[in-house]
DNA sequence: GGTCACTATTCAGTGGTACTATGTACTAGT
DNA sequence: ACTAGTACATAGTACCACTGAATAGTGACC
């Protein structure tokens, strides 16, 4: 993966998989799969369950083991309010940095 | 700072100055200044000048030393053409985040 | 003439995050 | 048995922003 890539994730990846469960329960291993669908081909497993275990650890999702037909058992995991909170927050922050972006990008400005 | 904000400046920081820089060379107590007056207000001096050294051995940009009346002499960064691409593909990059968490955000999807 | 304020750069130490690489374990098909 | 697909876990590495402090020059004020 490209390095800037790599760099520009910290700290945007916990949010894009928070708003993946913001919008229904999932398991690491579908998370990782949706990731891929959604072109982000380059995320390694371990990055998303080391990411899991964080976001469990801060309390931002609750867990609960469910069976797999075909594996060991899932861990789904789910939003919960003090993590529904955080992504509000990332979500405030990435607009603050897309608002200041968008000027440097488009707005050769004249100071 | 707020810790989504330190994590979410991890790669983008740098595309940020080097734009700065794009616009017209500047030295690292200006870009501090230009930072602050454009909203990031916590955005720590040795923060910058660390960054100014990296891209300085990186090769991205060209530095001048030009005598100030009133203080040390300062440092004058300027994009050099390697630099220019290198913000270009930060731009990209930039890009494809934004285009992706957009659709996370408002595109509810239908999968 | 000594202290304060502003300008300007540097650096050691810290914490957080994504990546690499590998290991474990269960199921099904051949 | 062997392989492939599913599913989770983790030790080690590299990179980056922050903290806090040090260094150094200039000018102004008392």
């Amino acid at each position: 993966m490209g390095k800037q890539m790599t760099e520009m994730l910290k700290g945007t990846l916990e949010g894009i998989v928070l708003a993946i469960l913001a919008d229904e329960p999932a398991y690491g291993y579908e998370i990782t799969a949706r990731l891929r669908d959604q072109g982000f081909t380059d995320i390694a497993e371990g990055t998303v369950y080391a990411l899991l275990v964080r976001v469990e650890r801060n309390g931002l999702v609750e867990v609960e083991r469910v069976p797999s037909e075909k594996g060991p058992p899932r861990k789904v995991y789910t939003l919960n309010p003090k993590g529904q909170e955080y992504l509000d927050e990332f979500w405030q922050t990435w607009d603050f940095l897309t608002e200041k972006l968008n000027k440097l990008h488009h707005g050769r400005n004249a100071s």
